[in-house]
DNA sequence: TCAAAAGTGTTCGGACTACACCCATGA
DNA sequence: TCATGGGTGTAGTCCGAACACTTTTGA
């Protein structure tokens, strides 16, 4: 063996799942079942086994979690400081997630004691997974400003007052109705239902759904969807 | 040991290294001293030891190398698919470098057989070190499209000419003059000094130095140095 | 008929683009 | 004196920000 005088070390896969009920940005996190700190407030993780990528390590710890595939799901960060872990140093790869509150529901399984909280009421977390929701949280900022990243949160139909609600949560401040519809609908990857939503207004608002393939199209195109940048807190 | 029945993985860390010559964007790299792959070249790497956070092992790898402290560091991602190195599973967290060149010449070390390549023409490198690279250097234009990074590519001192051709070179177009040395100078970064740099013309081009306050204030701006990033081809 | 949210148009100012000439100097 | 690269100003256009009223409908 060449590598022979080498250590290994314990790898683990962390992620942070945001979600949106359509009021509220959240975050799913698990009464932990291991010792340490176990039934604490944790992120949902796992170690990654001899047999597994990390990319796939991460998609089955959200799998078995939400029982949801093909959400979106992108590495954050990997986190190596010594102690992170006080049993034995493992390294975790964080990854972060969106997805959309009410899918999940209808799958949900309760073997983790998931909870969602309301992104500005984050409990003490283990470890340092409150510094891994901090910079997942600058990270979808950062993200969501350059690219139309947010519908991964939305259910399949939606109104702009709901997508303008979810930006609004995300960057904690609240946008011109008229320059926000308009924005939005410039980038053409909008298509207007004939069908109104009821529950939140007497007039109803229409729903949108998104045009697939010009999202993908586009997805890499620059957006400016958030009005004054410079004022907001980025990464 | 209560994570005993886990498996401990080799962990890596991979420095991919951009410098400037006044002229071309360049990649560091080393003929790889061991087997697998052994004279091939390779990004500079090494494996992550039991007393070292991903950050220092980077550090670490850096100025072994290079003989330099303090320069810019960023994690890119880690790599961990399951057969990137033939000889045993090994995840990888790679990290991005900018230095100016002429720093590193002073100062280098002849041991790793390490030699500059022009960005355009990268040759065949070991395990997926060329996809990593691939990643840096989207990140780099990514990232240098919103933030002033490439300050640290620049000795010192520098002329606006050099800092323009530099950022044609990362984005390989060619932006106007006029447009492009009022823009950067609107930013109030940098510090017109006296004298003139009569290397690259007879009339001479004056030297600026940044202004370190600002840029450290500064560095989550938004900026938009780069004309069109529209038509441009970003992460 | 009233309350509550949806939907829409216009004006203003600032920022970006395109574009061309003069300057300083060494050879 | 001329060739080379450095340095600067302006006009037009586009985009984003600010801002207020009408529409729909359930209660």
């Amino acid at each position: 063996m060449i590598y022979s005088d080498q250590t290994r070390i314990l790898i683990a896969v962390d992620c942070i799942i945001f979600g949106f009920d359509g009021e509220n940005l959240k975050l799913l996190l698990i009464h932990r079942a291991l010792e340490p700190e176990k039934n604490k407030w944790s992120l949902m993780g796992g170690f990654v086994q001899p047999d597994e990528s990390l990319e796939l390590a991460a998609n089955t710890i959200l799998n078995k979690l939400t029982g949801l595939e093909g959400v979106y799901l992108e590495q954050l960060q990997a986190f190596g400081e010594l102690k992170r872990d006080p049993i034995e140093r493992t390294i975790s790869i964080a990854y972060f997630s969106l997805i959309d509150i009410h899918k999940y529901e209808t799958q949900i399984s309760h073997e983790h004691h998931a909870e969602w909280f309301p992104i500005k009421e984050i409990p003490h977390l283990i470890f340092d997974h409150n510094e891994m929701v901090e910079m997942a949280k600058k990270k979808l900022r950062y993200k969501a400003a350059l690219h139309p990243i947010l519908f991964e949160l939305l259910p399949e139909k939606f109104t702009i007052p709901q997508l303008q609600s979810l930006y609004e949560g995300i960057y904690d401040s609240e946008f011109d109705k008229r320059n926000f519809s308009r924005k939005i609908l410039s980038t053409g990857l909008l298509i207007k239902q004939n069908e109104k939503d009821k529950l939140n207004s007497k007039k109803g608002a229409f729903y949108y759904v998104l045009d697939k393939g010009k999202y993908s199209e586009n997805f890499h195109a620059f957006l400016n969807l958030i009005p004054n940048p410079d004022h907001l807190q980025f990464v």
